[in-house]
RNA sequence: GCCCUCGUAGCUCAGCGGAUAGAGCAUUGGCCUCCGAAGCCAUGUGCCCGGGUUCGAGUCCCGGCGGGGGCACCA
């Protein structure tokens, strides 16, 4: 089906687009009308013309017959006002339409999108918490707008430390030192070789030495570093399950992946003439970046040690991802901090012709996980908060909320329960706020089963399909038609026939909190309904037309859920 | 010093160049013999400052101020 929003935005566009190609008609929801038209104002000045008589011009040639009817007010708005009849015909579309009126792209594009990005041998932390739960929703979102979603988990997988820990792997010994990686002991692992590397000057060489030796691909190191990885996966596996994370041990292609193409990265840059060797490193200056000095700033390809840095393997992944994996878009979600690093490899790709102008290529950056001293969220002693812990605690006191609810809940449902809506107020504190911005991980206040939160939406679904419960039989609302006679209902259908838009928004934007606003609105559209008009009460097509509405709603409620990962339980 | 980012109600946040800037908490006061009161209704307060662009600026540009971050071999 076509959407409210898309059918209203061609007929206003091939108006504008008759009296000036490509003008745009800038449609909007609206308190004026169900939407606005800003766009007259604008077209008025461009051509010289007074805009009310270019309003007038424009609805008389707007055919909007059978769908709305159209105004003009202030200085040249076009207010639209839908049509019962056409508003009856769209929910009768959408309540048979699995996709609820997203409509699927001409083209499926090859979307990669790299995020998590936990380090092997290291406990996920709340560092990992954002990029995570962001870059998640933003593959299910890209998955269900109908496109390729390639995941890439970029784990760090390389680099000097592998020297020490698996030399502490050898004298642990491999089955010890597996049992402790196992039960996620991952900190305590990395801290002893830390120690040791620190305080044992024999160590530290033996450490060094196996560094050399995993660079040159000795096979017994690499084994045992292939232990050490495989282990940490598994790992990372149980948090995303605990999370409801859709990363997959498949998706883990971490920095070690590209080692065999770095050379041919910095090759590649010496034959377009872009390296240039300052202070033993091999480095590129691309124009516009420059030091405290004022000096340009290298992106540093090889350091001087002849050792590739993060640059190079960044580089490597782009090359990689635009050619091999044939991507149409590349997302990044790590943290804003680097975003200066991100652009520069932009910019060096874009010199060295490995990302065309045709593929959208962006840092989905995000702001911190702040404590309730508004500093890096840490904990009383200063350590990073694990991951696994912050989602316990939490799934912990959703049991004790929902145990002091009154409801028919067993308790075996209850601690099932307790996971979703745990899972639901870490995710949607972390979605609904404008990504850039720090947000303060405050667990009471995300847990609330008042105000916009996760627990808030799903109370609100499950409250919906409850009334399907005390309904007993299967209903079948196939033959409800939308009378919308009063007022509540026909904002709630109004809220409900613009998910498609408030979907692209959210998408093209990269901004799941979109997602967010738009469910909780939809969620307080229910509630007024529901408070003023009966359902179960109501007779003839009133009651089924208000059961349409519901089901429609729980759809609703439940699918922009699932597009942030968050679940919708039908009881709570 | 340069660059990025954020600054909206007491607090936490929406606001895609458009009309009277909106929610949620919190405050105060109402609403359950009635579909889940985890709810609803009512209640007061605000765009950091100064310029500019525009018919129109919370939104775009410039300059301040304040918070956070980055600025050559750790990722």
């Amino acid at each position: 089906m076509t959407s409210t929003y898309d059918i209203l935005y061609e007929r206003l566009a091939a108006t504008f687009d008759r009296v000036q190609p490509g003008a745009e008609p800038v449609l909007r929801q609206s308190e004026h009308g169900d939407y606005q038209a800003n766009g007259v104002m604008a077209l008025a000045k461009t051509l010289g013309r007074a805009p009310r008589d270019l309003a007038a011009e424009i609805m008389a040639d707007l055919d909007l017959a059978g769908i709305a009817s159209v105004g003009v007010a202030g200085p040249g708005f076009l207010n639209i006002t839908l049509l019962a009849s056409f508003l009856d015909q769209q929910l009768r579309e959408v309540l048979v339409d699995q996709r609820l009126g997203v409509a699927l792209p001409t083209v499926a594009k090859n979307v990669v999108i790299d995020y998590s990005a936990p380090n092997v041998a290291k406990e996920m932390h709340v560092g990992h918490l954002r990029s995570t739960v962001i870059g998640d929703a933003l593959a299910r979102m890209y998955r269900f707008a109908g496109h390729h979603v390639i995941a890439r988990n970029h784990v760090g997988d390389w680099g000097t430390p592998f020297g020490m820990l698996i030399e502490h792997l050898i004298d642990l010994g491999e089955e010890q030192a597996l049992a402790s990686l196992s039960i996620g002991d991952l900190d305590s692992f990395y801290r002893a070789a830390r120690k040791t590397f620190e305080e044992d000057d024999n160590f530290k060489e033996r450490s060094r030495q196996r560094v050399v030796a995993l660079q040159s691909g000795d096979p017994e190191t690499r084994r045992l570093w292939q232990l050490l990885v495989d282990e940490s996966i598994s790992y990372f596996a149980e948090v995303y399950a605990k999370l409801d994370v859709t990363l997959q041990p498949s998706d883990v292609v971490g920095e070690s992946y590209y080692n065999d193409m770095l050379e041919s990265v910095v090759t590649d840059l010496e034959a377009h003439g872009l390296i240039t060797v300052s202070d033993g490193a091999l480095c590129v200056f691309p124009p516009g970046f420059t030091n405290r000095e004022g000096e340009p700033l290298p992106l540093i390809v090889k350091k001087s040690d002849e050792g590739f840095g993060y640059a190079a393997t960044d580089l490597a992944a782009v090359r990689d991802r635009v050619t091999n994996l044939e991507a149409d878009e590349l997302l990044y979600v790590v943290g804003a901090p680097q975003s200066q690093h991100f652009d520069m490899i932009y910019a060096v790709a874009r010199l060295a012709g490995w990302l065309p102008e045709s593929v959208r290529c962006e840092h989905v950056a995000f702001g911190n996980v702040l404590g309730p001293d508004r500093k890096m969220f840490k904990t009383r002693s200063g350590e990073t908060v694990k991951l696994v812990g912050l989602i316990d605690e939490a799934t912990e006191r959703a049991y004790v909320a929902l145990e002091e609810r009154k409801s028919d809940l067993n308790d075996r449902q209850r601690r099932e329960l307790s996971v979703q809506v745990a899972r639901a107020a870490i995710k949607y504190a972390d979605l609904s706020t404008e990504r850039q911005r720090d947000y303060v991980f405050d667990l009471d206040r995300m847990l609330a089963f008042e105000g916009d939160t996760g627990p808030y939406l799903q109370y609100a679904h499950a409250r919906v399909r409850s009334i399907f419960r005390r309904l007993g039989a299967p209903w079948d609302g196939a033959s409800a038609s939308f009378a919308l006679e009063n007022d509540a209902e026909r904002s709630l259908a109004l809220g409900l026939l613009a998910f498609p838009e408030a979907f692209h928004l959210a998408l093209e934007s990269l901004q799941p909190h979109r997602l967010c606003v738009y469910l909780f609105d939809l969620a307080q559209r229910f509630t007024a309904f529901y408070e003023a008009c009966p359902v179960l009460s109501a007779v003839g097509h009133t009651r089924d037309e208000r059961l349409a509405l519901c089901e429609l709603s729980a759809r609703t409620l439940n699918l922009g859920l699932s597009l942030l990962g968050i679940d919708a339980p039908d009881q709570m």
